[in-house]
DNA sequence: CGCAGATTTGACCATTTGGTCAGTAGCGGG
DNA sequence: CCCGCTACTGACCAAATGGTCAAATCTGCG
């Protein structure tokens, strides 16, 4: 499962082998066919395993203490996730592109759902003028893409950076990009005086 | 050529087949290789074209107008390119997540340099309190990653929105995006009078 | 026209790959 | 010890696929 997770991951569906996978868990071919049906239904399990990770592990979204607060702790929750799974965000990743064609009906049926749920606390935020004023499922894929361009993009960023230990050397710098989200988002730090007063309170330096 | 681009973005290099590709450029596969001499040749050329799409397209940002509207200008020609050339960009998105293994070189030999370049232009600003102190490159990674969200997961946007018109309906929306991610890297909008005075100028509503 | 080289194409092939199957090994209970 | 059942496995197969090739067709030119 692990190793199918890590295989699908580095080579996508189609170029995965199921004999490499079943090479990697350390048992023979017919014998990881007789544990999962097919190629396309070991797939289905381990996409499924790695969107459930995603939603469950990340949790809610504090509404009560400050705005700030609160999406800092998920964005951060996030990354840990993306630097911690990183071959999950991968494979996740490749089968959005493709189109979703697996797990479509879940996005549909969980991730939408989940999404309009939590954006009414941004709503909510966003009329007492605590938050900026973006379709807060914009505010999601905002923060979806950019905690998820450090698992996904790794090797990018390690031809641009030259980082020799990527773990230590490029998370250590996401503070600043976490700072940044969140005074995109112009979330308060503290409930705002009034309606429209913000003044996006992040001090930059 | 398009055809290529358009199948290998589908479903990958591995997923992508000679004859689909034949047949939607519309002539047979043998003719095909003919012209280049096989699947993974043609690949490359397919890719390479693309990272030079990106890269020249993209071409400057401009020194000599204010940092808000230079990165305003970079992300929305970005956001532009993502928009009109979604199967490059989902395409380059591919490659980058495998781990680049052809254009891998490309990257440390052309793209590392023009950030190390840009970054120059980023370094100054912070300097000079008109931006906030990110890593430039990561600067990058931040607008690169929230720019091809909407060519990548395109499939996931969908989903969560129920988007009917995806053109129209999602980047009618991104004016707000763009606004907190030149928000979030604290870009002033005029010179700043004094250093490190930068108070996130961007007023909120 | 006639020829040489380039272009085009259907037929074909070697290899790879997902999946099957018949048979073997392990094991709990009687 | 044996029976029945599940777990396991090597050998095998049909289908798919990248790539080749020889023959056909086209094109420019003397």
């Amino acid at each position: 499962m692990l190793a199918a997770t890590r295989v699908f991951s580095r080579k996508g569906y189609d170029g995965a082998r199921v004999d490499e996978i079943a090479r990697e868990a350390g048992l023979p071919k017919a014998n990881l066919l007789y544990y999962f049906k097919s190629k396309k239904a070991l797939y289905r399990l381990v996409i499924e395993r790695v969107l459930d990770l995603w939603l469950n592990a990340l949790g809610d979204i504090a509404v009560d203490i400050n705005p700030a607060e609160a999406i800092r702790n998920y964005v951060n929750r996030k990354i840990h996730l993306s630097r911690h799974y990183p071959e999950a965000s991968r494979l996740f990743a490749m089968e959005v592109i493709a189109g979703a064609p697996v797990i479509g009906g879940h996005l549909v049926s969980h991730l939408r759902p989940w999404v309009a749920e939590k954006g009414q606390v941004f709503k909510r935020w966003q009329d007492e003028g605590r938050m900026a004023h973006i379709d807060p499922a914009h505010a999601f894929f905002m923060i979806w893409a950019v905690t998820q361009t450090y698992a996904d993009f790794e090797a990018q960023i390690k031809a641009v950076t030259g980082a020799s230990d990527y773990d230590s050397d490029i998370y250590a710098a996401t503070d600043a990009v976490v700072d940044a989200l969140v005074r995109g988002l112009g979330l308060a730090d503290a409930p705002a005086k009034g309606q429209k007063q913000n003044k996006a309170a992040v001090v930059i330096n």
